[in-house]
DNA sequence: TTATGTTGTCTAGTTTATTAGACAAGTAGA
DNA sequence: TCTACTTGTCTAATAAACTAGACAACATAA
């Protein structure tokens, strides 16, 4: 009756074992209880560790190695190849560039595409706006020493910054973008945070594992006058970042 | 060559495709693009929205009913049964009970355990003791309207308040407990936000389903001072809750 | 060199996931 | 009632995940 009991919990969870036991590596080493550098327990040990078989360990091995988590090598072991985890700071002042300087050496944002689009009901309701009404979204891609770290969406009013993706295309950074339309500042109203599954699209521009957890961040930012000027869903690899308030 | 081709995705993903179809809808479910009471798409349509078998859409919409999200009916179709995700605020004064009236009618934090014992390394950093220190760890569990919101663990100096589990035990929150050590009002320091599969204690005592994403939630709680009165982890179900800041 | 412990690579068998098709059983409207 | 559409339940076949065991290849230190 009790003949595969250890297999019962994967088929409940749609999880396969591999990419659980993965997730719990990962999640030592991102968290920092491993250092660059540590060496793993030994396949047979991590195996017995996890009640699982040496070949279902050496498959979630092979998926850290290939996210660049570890490295193996054989007759030695594995070794933590990756630090811990980058922190975004929320607050009243958000922004990108200058929240990741000092984390890391280089960091960029492209605009993957912008178009222009009629406002739907949550961003709409994001930027007071009636339903319908013309807004221009960006499609962006932030990276920080060439690693794809946040995708995020931003929808602003036509009306009142026409042309802003030809203008960011010409400036750095949204706050620069936003100066060149006088905005000299500019503060977060609100965020909301979630998380789910990167669905097929975001795995492939973050460059993410198949199955990776996402942090999604909805933020409207106002002018100083409590206006709101944009609306940003933002997702972040949660194996890569935390956010910090 | 590509004889297998729709199914190379799971291949690299080890989360089973019924579960990532089950996460899609749940996901448009919980971010309210579908109301309680609305009708999903036949078993068919899925089917093909998804390229999947309609057995494979079933297992998907089984789990989802095991959930308590949707209830399906013979020869009429499946309905929308949840209401949209609950919101939980983060601000400088964070109190769980406060934050979730108005959300739902009945809300508690039972205290699953309680133990004394060292702090270690990161505990010891939020709390600003030395290593080794004795300190109170709680285990709690807090529900809305029964159904379990959140899953805590918290930390605090023994010397600085002895016996908190017994009062802790006495009073109805942890508001409530430090106000008996004299603290009339206390701020939340910091917060930092990840995100990461939930393990099997987590999976049974939350009751999620196998495979569930949690919120985790790490805050400094000090008194108005800025001395640190509590460490607390705290993990949300992604499904249920966002977080807003 | 030798012993020991490590990772790499085979073969083989079982269980689970997914697909495919057919038909029963329930619902709702013409 | 009849028809069309829905979910429920079978059987069957293939692909992927997991387990089990054996042995090769490499690293390290005695």
């Amino acid at each position: 009756m009790t003949k595969t009991e250890s297999s019962s919990e994967s088929h409940l969870s749609g999880v396969a074992l591999w990419r659980r036991i993965a997730d719990a590596i990962r999640l030592d080493i991102v968290g920092g209880k491993r250092q660059p550098g540590d060496r793993l327990p030994g396949e047979t040990e991590l195996a017995e560790r996890f009640s699982a078989n040496r070949h279902t360990v050496r498959r979630a091995l092979a998926a850290l190695q290939a996210e660049g988590v570890i490295r193996t090598e054989q007759g030695r072991g594995s070794f933590v190849d990756q630090a811990r985890r980058v922190s975004y700071r929320i607050g009243k002042r958000t922004r990108f560039s200058e929240n990741l300087a000092g984390q890391a050496a280089t960091i960029s944002r492209d605009m993957l595409s912008s178009r222009l689009e009629n406002a739907t009901g949550s961003v709409a309701a994001a930027l007071g706006l009636r339903a319908g009404t013309k807004v221009t979204r960006l499609e962006t891609l932030s990276s920080a020493d060439n690693r794809p770290m946040s995708r995020a969406s931003i929808w602003l009013s036509y009306a009142a910054f026409p042309d802003f993706a030809v203008r960011f295309a010409e400036n750095p950074s949204i706050t620069a973008t936003l100066a060149s339309y006088g905005i000299a500042d500019y503060a977060r109203a609100s965020t909301r945070i979630s998380a789910r599954h990167a669905d097929a699209d975001e795995t492939a521009t973050l460059k993410l594992a198949p199955g990776a957890i996402l942090l999604v961040s909805e933020a409207v930012d106002t002018d100083l006058g409590g206006k709101p000027l944009l609306y940003a869903l933002s997702r972040f690899p949660a194996d890569l970042m935390e956010l910090v308030v």
